[in-house]
DNA sequence: TTGTATAGTATCGAGTCGAAACTATATTTT
DNA sequence: AAAATATAGTTTCGACTCGATACTATACAA
């Protein structure tokens, strides 16, 4: 069988195209492009501290020009809302308006792939995750991109007590919810801190 | 461990990004887009039956009205060339040009994500591609798309003796590197599973 | 022959995209 | 404190993508 490299970024690669045109599909009763949805899917997953266009920007791979393009038509059609921040005032913060959250509820972009991947044993769906997280972290140890991920897993992640968690880096206090969403100040534990 | 098929979904997807996003970085010397460098990636891989418009866009999940706009960029920039079949006078076969296949050469678009793959075990691999393969041919199943393939797996697939092949499908004998390129007529043997 | 299906191209308008210039706020240096 | 620099985001530009639609040419079926 296959052990080859290239035949896994052949999948994924294809997977990828195959997502952004069911991106494209869910988002075509509403005139929204690919991109439009796949922000709308961060949005709905990213925590407080990387709801901001730049986080999305680096998620998404785009410039935060292109970005901040996407974000007003968002804004004009009345899917997401944007707001200063209180304490450093160039920050811009997004979250999903109701209409926003109404939509992903009714598109469901993820349905087909859960669809696709129902067959799939929980074991062998593990063991893709591990080996994909692991490309993606030396991926972008390699070429120094923002890493993301969840609180288990990173190595400011503190355990206060069964269900009381914080974050170092930040100080702040986490909601068991609040540990599960994308942070894009995420660093594997285990990894040296740039400096 | 995350056994979440929408975590993988998310490392899918995010990695998906991140090769686009390479393949823009690799092309912006030659002021290609994402598109136009995974296009002539395709095309270096594609078999006899698989090398036209038609089988390109569904591959990317794109028009095919778009696919005939890139593809004649890249023919105007000189990286492919296109000629008739001679059987269906409707069908334009293409292949790379010389200089096609230098900028491949050059460019390595493949070497990123080598590089990020070099701490995973062949076996993790192997497990990795075989959970995605099936997730590519189910969500095909499910969408009535092009499954595209390679020869080993493939149901039309005949083995004539040690190093002689032949499609079933098509009727015409093939060679070992032909077995081994991408086919759009590609259909799972069976449904057993694989490994 | 007469449809009808298929492969591909041409054209349109909205939007993406990177690059670069720009504004506004923060932070660091002097 | 003032000046210099860094950072977050917006705006503008031109080339290009993208889906939709209409179109041409060839193949094939009734």
């Amino acid at each position: 069988m296959d052990k080859n490299p290239l035949v896994l970024l052949d999948l994924v690669s294809r997977l990828g195209n195959l997502m952004r045109s069911e991106a494209r599909r869910v988002g075509s009763d509403e005139q929204l492009q690919s991109v439009h949805v796949e922000a709308l899917v961060y949005l709905s997953k990213a925590n407080r501290y990387s709801n901001t266009p730049q986080a999305l920007s680096e998620y998404l791979g785009i410039t935060k020009g292109t970005a901040s393009q996407s974000l007003l038509l968002l804004d004009r059609r009345g899917l997401i809302e944007r707001y200063q921040d209180d304490l450093d005032r160039r920050v811009v913060r997004l979250r999903l308006s109701a209409t926003g959250e109404q939509f992903l509820y009714d598109a469901q972009p993820q349905l087909a792939w859960q669809h696709a991947t129902r067959n799939i044993s929980p074991n062998r769906i593990r063991n893709a995750v591990s080996a994909l997280r692991e490309t993606l972290t030396t991926f972008q140890g390699d070429n120094e991109g923002t890493a993301f991920g969840d609180c288990p897993g990173c190595q400011h992640f503190e355990r206060l007590s069964a269900r009381a968690y914080r974050c170092g880096l930040m100080g702040d206090r986490l909601s068991g919810p609040d540990t599960r969403k994308i942070c894009w100040m995420y660093e594997e534990k285990g990894s040296v801190a740039e400096e």
